[in-house]
RNA sequence: UCCAGCGUAGCUCAGUCGGUAGAGCAGGCGGCUGUUAACCGCCGGGUCCUUGGUUCGAGUCCAAGCGCUGGAGCCA
């Protein structure tokens, strides 16, 4: 295996002289009389390493099966290149294919492919210099993140994938079960008969880590969850995936003006990361992808967020002078067009609306005082819309059992989570962030499918 | 799920008024004294998404289906 100063990263960094040998995958070749030139990518970077090799100094064979896309093994010694492009080279004097690949067949040219393609051959795209870029940003964005968490003293903790808990919507959730879909077992009333099932009753893929995360910052004061929910909503759109990764944060003692404070400084601090790890990577993307990423995510970073109530808000899109799409009143949801409008338009960096109409949010965040709206916040950005949600969280008994009824939720399976009202309970509250979504922020990269490694959307799971 | 668009060579696409198919790139071969998406020449390469219909004749027109993409909804 690769040992640190044994990357292509690390041979680019080298002193002339340094004997090496360099592993990688081929991305292109060149030759001219006389000279080949070969350049090798092992996925550390963003750069190649340039291979020269002169003529006759490793037998034709040897050469014969370096095409693209081969894997390579090459002997030689760092040397100051003679051209523009790059600092250093690899004078190559031995040659070993470990791999070889057919380039008559081997799917990925050197030049100009549709994303549409690459996500074809999801296996393969990686070794392109966008998918690179992608998940190595990704990669960094993830240390990131629990940096962050860390550095402040949160306790990372693992939320349950299976859930039986089919709270939020039952119609979005994938079912688990062991059951012969093929030869259901009955009960005598003709329901499936769900005691038969593997945990004897009706079991799904969580949508959330969220509940059990409140149980533990009841605990451990300050939580957080990252790993991947799943939708099994049949949504089409370049912002949905069946699975994706969240990270949720969950705080006790914490109140709504330090969940948006801590949200604003955590978006802050990983985009700051990104932007002093992966200069190259992004400098690719603003170059090739979007010319804004750069500074966009620089003004994300330096300047405050912000600040607006659902009314604000609402009072700003019935005084646009125009005419919406859905329309504008004091209970209506915000729609893409008003996120929009609001982050792109008015306003030009991200927003976190707070305050909400109770009648919109979820049974568990916290009513305010006026009796209508209830303590939710929605960090929006620019154009992705909604990256960050968040509120506090309803903590006092009598309160959340008669929101759980008025929600029409079934008050015994939420026992336990009523017990955490109970016994100890604090103000606490958290937000969720969508990994994908926030990658494309950072990356510029226009559909969700491009952020995620093999992405699961309707009627596709391949690989 | 709804609306719109697209489906032609390995990839990206062109294909006029309906008359049996083209380019660039990629690949192969050859050339070129340092290339950088190298360059120059030659060569091979097609289930025109599928099914049905109209027509003497369909890549082209019509219908249905499938797939992909974009917009909307749901949301992170």
């Amino acid at each position: 295996m690769l040992k640190p100063g044994e990357y292509v990263r690390d041979l680019l960094e080298s002193e002339p002289g340094r004997r090496v040998t360099a592993r990688g995958w081929v991305k292109t070749r060149r030759d001219s009389k006389g000279l080949h030139f070969v350049q090798l990518n092992d996925g550390s970077c963003f750069r190649d390493l340039q291979v020269v090799i002169e003529a006759g100094v490793v037998p034709e064979a040897d050469l014969a099966a370096v095409t693209t896309g081969a894997c390579v093994e090459v002997d030689g010694e760092i040397v100051a290149s003679p051209a523009a492009g790059q600092r250093v080279e690899l004078r190559g004097t031995a040659v070993r294919v470990l791999g070889p690949a057919d380039p008559a067949t081997y799917p990925l040219q050197k030049k100009g492919h549709s994303f549409e393609f690459l996500r074809e051959i999801a296996h393969l795209r990686s070794r392109s210099n966008t998918f690179g870029a992608v998940f190595r940003v990704r990669s960094a964005l993830s240390f990131a993140i629990h940096r962050f968490f860390q550095e402040r003293g949160f306790v990372y903790v693992h939320t349950p994938i299976i859930t039986a808990s089919d709270c939020e919507g039952a119609g979005s959730l994938f079912g688990v079960t062991t059951l012969d879909l093929s030869n259901v077992p009955r009960t005598k009333d003709g329901k499936v008969d769900y005691s038969q099932d593997f945990f004897g009753k009706p079991t799904y893929l969580t949508v959330s880590g969220q509940l059990e995360g409140e149980a533990f910052a009841l605990a451990f004061s300050n939580i957080y969850t990252f790993g991947p929910t799943f939708r099994a909503e049949n949504s089409n759109t370049p912002r949905h995936l069946a699975e994706f990764w969240m990270v949720e944060p969950e705080m006790a003692f914490c109140d709504l003006a330090d969940d948006m404070k801590i949200a604003e400084e955590f978006l802050k601090y990983v985009i700051g990361y990104a932007l002093e790890h992966c200069r190259e990577d992004l400098e690719f993307f603003n170059q090739r992808i979007e010319k804004t990423v750069i500074s966009t995510l620089e003004h994300v970073v330096n300047s405050p967020f912000e600040h607006l109530t659902y009314t604000e808000a609402i009072r700003l899109l019935e005084n646009a002078n125009r005419t919406w799409e859905f329309p504008v009143h004091f209970g209506a949801d915000l729609q893409s067009e008003h996120e929009r409008y609001l982050t792109e338009e008015k306003i030009g960096r991200p927003v976190i609306v707070t305050d909400y109409p109770k009648e919109i949010k979820a049974f568990y965040m916290r009513d305010n005082d006026d009796g209508r709206t209830v303590r939710a916040m929605d960090v929006l950005a620019p154009r992705i819309g909604e990256i960050i949600g968040g509120s506090q969280r309803e903590e006092r008994l009598d309160v959340l059992r008669e929101k759980i009824r008025a929600h029409g939720l079934n008050e015994a399976s939420y026992s336990w989570y009523l017990d955490l009202r109970r016994f100890g309970s604090v103000p606490h509250a958290g937000f969720g962030l969508g990994l994908e979504r926030l990658l494309m922020y950072v990356t510029g990269m226009k559909n969700i499918r491009d952020v995620i490694p093999f992405a699961r959307t309707p009627g596709s799971a391949e690989f």
